[in-house]
DNA sequence: CGTCTTTGACCAGCGC
DNA sequence: GCGCTGGTCAAAGACG
C-alpha cells in the first residue's frame, strides 16, 4: 500500500478491495495519504466483491485536503462519504466522470459537485436512510455567475423516494444536461410522495428516464402520470421512460416460483452472469396485461430466491386458489 | 393431441 | 463497428 504512493507517474489505477483489505488496519487511511501522490492519476475506479459498501465517516479518502487534479475519470463504487468531500471541487478541472455515493446529500454538497467545471457524467447516489428525508436537495447557482454543473451532459440520481419531492433544479444550473436518469428507491415505512421541482429549468433536456423501485403499487400509476406531465410541459418534450420495479427475497427449498396469486407464463430461461443458477422469465397471463417478472436463485446460496416484479397489473388479483 | 417448458436464434443496447 | 450481455421469440420437446 505504501509503495503505491511512489508510483507518481500512474495513470491509471483499478482498486479492488475485498474483505482482507477491509480488516488489514490502516489500509484505508494509507490509500488516501497515497493517492494524493500520484500526480498524473486521470482513472481512479474503486470496486469491491463486497456486498455492502464502505463507510467513510469522513476520515479516509473524506478527509484530504486535496486530490491529484489530474483526475478524468473518478469512479468509487462500493464506497460511501458521509457526505461530498471538500476536495471534490473546481480544482478538478480535469474530471469528467464521477460516481459517488453519499450517506447525506445537501445543497452545499450539490454546491461543490457544480463548481467541477468539466463535469460531463455524473452518477450520485444518495443512500435512502431516514435522515435524508428532511433535507431539501437543491441544485442551484452559487453567487458566482457561472453556471453550476456548465458541462454537465448526463445525470443519474438515486435517492430515496421520499426525498423525490425535496429536489429541485434552480434556473440556469446544467445548461448542457441532456439526460436526467432518476432512480427512486425503496425505503422503510415512506413512499414516494411527489415529483422533482424546476425541471423546466434545464433548457437542453433530451430524456427523462424514472426508476420506481418498491413502494406502494397503488401510488406508481400517480406517480408516473406526475413525471410524464412533467415531460409534457417541458418546452423541449424530452423523452419520458418510467419502469417500475419491485423485488422480493424469498427462502423456498423446493419451487422457485413463489405463489403470489397471479397467473404467470414462462416464456424463457436463462443462463446469466455471476450467477451459476439460471433466470426464469414470467409474463402474467391475464390479457392484455404486461406485467412481468424474473425468479432466479441466489448466487451463493441456493436456498434463497429472488424475485423481480416489473410493471403494475391492469387488473385486480385473481381469486386465491381455494382449498 | 393440448399445454407448458426448454432451448438456441435473434435482437437491441452498450461499452470498448 | 464489433463483441458481449441480457431479454424475447418461437420451434421443438416433454408430459400427460
Ligand atoms: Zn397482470
Amino acid at each position: 500500500m505504501k509503495a503505491l504512493g511512489e508510483l507518481t507517474n500512474l495513470k491509471e489505477l483499478w482498486f479492488n478491495f475485498d474483505q482482507d483489505t477491509v480488516s488489514g488496519s490502516g489500509n484505508f487511511d494509507a490509500l488516501g495519504v497515497c493517492i494524493r501522490k500520484l500526480n498524473n492519476l486521470r482513472i481512479l475506479d474503486m470496486d469491491s466483491v463486497l456486498g455492502s459498501s464502505i463507510y467513510d465517516d469522513g476520515n479516509r479518502l473524506g478527509s484530504l485536503s486535496d486530490f491529484p487534479p489530474s483526475i478524468e475519470i473518478l469512479q468509487l463504487r462500493r464506497w460511501r462519504f458521509c457526505r461530498v468531500p471538500r476536495w471534490m471541487n473546481a480544482a478538478l478541472r480535469n474530471l469528467r466522470i464521477l460516481l459517488l455515493l453519499v450517506s447525506e446529500m445537501s445543497t452545499d454538497g450539490a454546491g461543490l459537485l457544480g463548481e467541477l467545471p468539466s463535469l460531463v457524467d455524473l452518477d450520485l447516489r444518495v443512500a435512502p436512510g431516514p435522515h435524508s428525508s428532511s433535507i431539501p436537495l437543491m441544485f442551484a447557482n452559487t453567487r458566482s455567475r457561472a453556471a453550476a454543473f456548465p458541462s454537465l451532459e448526463i445525470l443519474r440520481l438515486s435517492v430515496g423516494q421520499h426525498a423525490a419531492s425535496r429536489l429541485s433544479f434552480a434556473e440556469g444550473v446544467m445548461p448542457n444536461l441532456s439526460d436526467l436518469i432518476l432512480s427512486l428507491d425503496t425505503c422503510e415505512s415512506t413512499t414516494i410522495d411527489g415529483t422533482p421541482t424546476g425541471m423546466e429549468h434545464l433548457f437542453s433536456l433530451q430524456l427523462i428516464h424514472v426508476l420506481n423501485q418498491g413502494g406502494q403499487t397503488e401510488r406508481v400509476t400517480a406517480v408516473k402520470r406526475a413525471f410524464r406531465d412533467i415531460a409534457r410541459a417541458h418546452p423541449n418534450r424530452p423523452s419520458f421512460e418510467f419502469v417500475h420495479r419491485f423485488a422480493v427475497k424469498t427462502r423456498s427449498s423446493e419451487v422457485d416460483e413463489l405463489d403470489d396469486g397471479f397467473q404467470w407464463r414462462k416464456y424463457a430461461k436463462k443462463t446469466v452472469d455471476n450467477n451459476p443458477n439460471p433466470r426464469s422469465y414470467y409474463l402474467c397471463s391475464s390479457e392484455g396485461c404486461s406485467v412481468k417478472k424474473t425468479v432466479e436463485r441466489a448466487p451463493d446460496d441456493a436456498r434463497f430466491v429472488f424475485t423481480t416484479y416489473y410493471g403494475v397489473h391492469d387488473h385486480p388479483l385473481p381469486n386465491a386458489n381455494p382449498r
